[in-house]
DNA sequence: TTGCTCCTCACGTCACGTGAGGTGGC
DNA sequence: TTGCTCCTCACGTCACGTGAGGTGGC
């Protein structure tokens, strides 16, 4: 005959905190069904289950708890339907919200593996002095099959006009406002042909950003890719080193090269970690 | 030559609001490049915009900023590759919980829609008077196909033994915890047979729950559908109705015997308004 | 002088969480 | 008396949000 439950009971059934069902009663949102007119305990009744478990549905759905109090007061079934309705949008935005955000730990992770990868097979390790300077880099270079990541690209870049990189990625960001570039995931640099990397590497024609649904897909075939350690815009001479790696094997570079960074702030302190990849296309002969 | 953002710029280009960037930087998470030596104006630098982007996505996934911060002083490859393994692990179960509560709403919606087709398709409508006892109700009786939904039994009921009917519905709460019954979603009732519906019609043999996954399934059939507006336990005579019914009809109800209720606290105050659901599986001759 | 952007400091908010000190019945 | 469960009241916490009053440069 257990028609009144105390509010341990009753917590541990609904598996709702004893303090939270005292915060709910002091606002006036869930009141136990009796109080004992001696000591004042709360006494719930079993059927109550049904209704606190729903606030609790709507509370874990981040609907603030006078609106709840709001609605326990007007409810209709209509009202309800309405409401449901409602939430049942707001979780189809959070199902895409972690999707995107899938793919954005995804991506991370998929280049900083990459780059321990790397790591892991050349020496880019500096020595004391080197690490000193802001200048030092080391590289290391090597011929992969590659492409078919999908990208989307920003607004053309004019270093030549304004003459500043910031400027440049600024206005990207700029236009990213409102377009499918999310600035969470990384920001890497497009030049169309080997020859504009040669002659400005740390200018790309423009900058680019991971697309998850991979509209826009960089071209199959063989890459020469080379990995720099060093700061921003410390792309040494890979440039040269690229392109005397490429006489060397009777390679030509044609383009589109890729600028990424590995490893950045993001997982480093240290600037002179950072670890950048360059890949170039490149054909037989 | 925007080497410097201004806070304004800042908040702009990286979509964070401004007081969360003065927030983040009096807790030491996130402060900027520089500051003025005159009026201690806040200064970005526009490649901050990729680190405060990673904080914000880490914030997002309701990693607490203390730990950020830990995290930003401490942070390695290594090491961050196992937060994003984690975070990883974390929305998968967030996934789970979304698409949990995305069955428990449709559910609910369901019924409060069948719910409200039943009231404008029959006149269950109290008078002024019978809405003021708490015995009143009103019955209706229509024949549908049905069968099908799946549904998740909790323990063998024995409320001839014990004798209580919220003794029962404790068992079945209780033995929720840690199986896959979930409270939030509606419970129900079910007889076996139609005889023991007869006997005792408040007293199903078994508690149920909906079940997302289907598992378990109601048998498909004919299935004579009882409607009763009034309070709970008040099923007043339906047992009697029904049975009526299905000799006019030369109908046999075999069972099982499925009783929701359609319409309850959840979306009404008054107790008088719920609508209960019983549905009987029949059998022509 | 006015308008603008920025500053700091203090207090408010939301949904609890955490003691502190006290009560009633076995 | 002791242990247990419950109570109220007050203050803390987290991640900001909101003024209030003031500053520097055009």
């Amino acid at each position: 005959m257990k028609e009144n439950l105390s509010i341990k009971e009753f917590a541990r059934f609904s598996r709702i905190e004893q303090t939270t069902l005292r915060y709910w009663d002091d606002i006036g949102l869930f009141s136990p069904s009796k109080r004992d007119p001696i000591n004042n305990y709360r006494y719930y009744s079993p059927e109550q289950i049904i209704a606190v478990k729903f606030i609790g549905v709507l509370s874990d759905l981040n609907v603030p708890l006078k609106a709840i109090a709001h609605i326990e007061e007007q409810r209709t079934p209509e009202k309800i339907i309405e409401l449901i309705s409602e939430r049942e949008r707001g979780l189809g935005l959070e199902l895409l919200r972690i999707q995107e955000q899938f793919t954005i730990l995804h991506t991370r992770r998929r280049l900083i593996e990459e780059g321990m990868r790397v790591l892991s097979e050349f020496d880019l390790e500096f020595s004391d002095e080197e690490r000193k300077s802001k200048e030092s880099s080391k590289t290391a270079i090597q011929l992969l099959e590659g492409g078919g990541i999908g990208y989307i690209l920003g607004p053309r870049n004019h270093f030549t006009e304004s003459g500043d990189f910031f400027d440049s990625l600024i206005e990207f960001v700029t236009k990213a406002d409102g377009s499918r570039i999310k600035l969470s995931l990384p920001i890497a640099g497009r030049h169309d042909r080997f020859d504009s990397f040669l002659k400005m590497p740390g200018g790309p024609d423009n900058f680019i950003s991971i697309d998850p649904r991979g509209n826009r897909v960089s071209p199959e075939g063989t890459y020469l890719v080379g990995y720099v350690r060093g700061f921003y815009g410390q792309l040494a001479n890979i440039h040269q080193e690229l392109a005397d790696y490429a006489t060397q094997h009777k390679l030509k570079p044609t383009g589109p090269v890729y600028t990424e960074y590995l490893h950045d702030e993001i997982c480093l302190r240290n600037p002179v970690d950072y670890l950048a990849k360059v890949s170039v296309r490149v054909e037989e002969g």
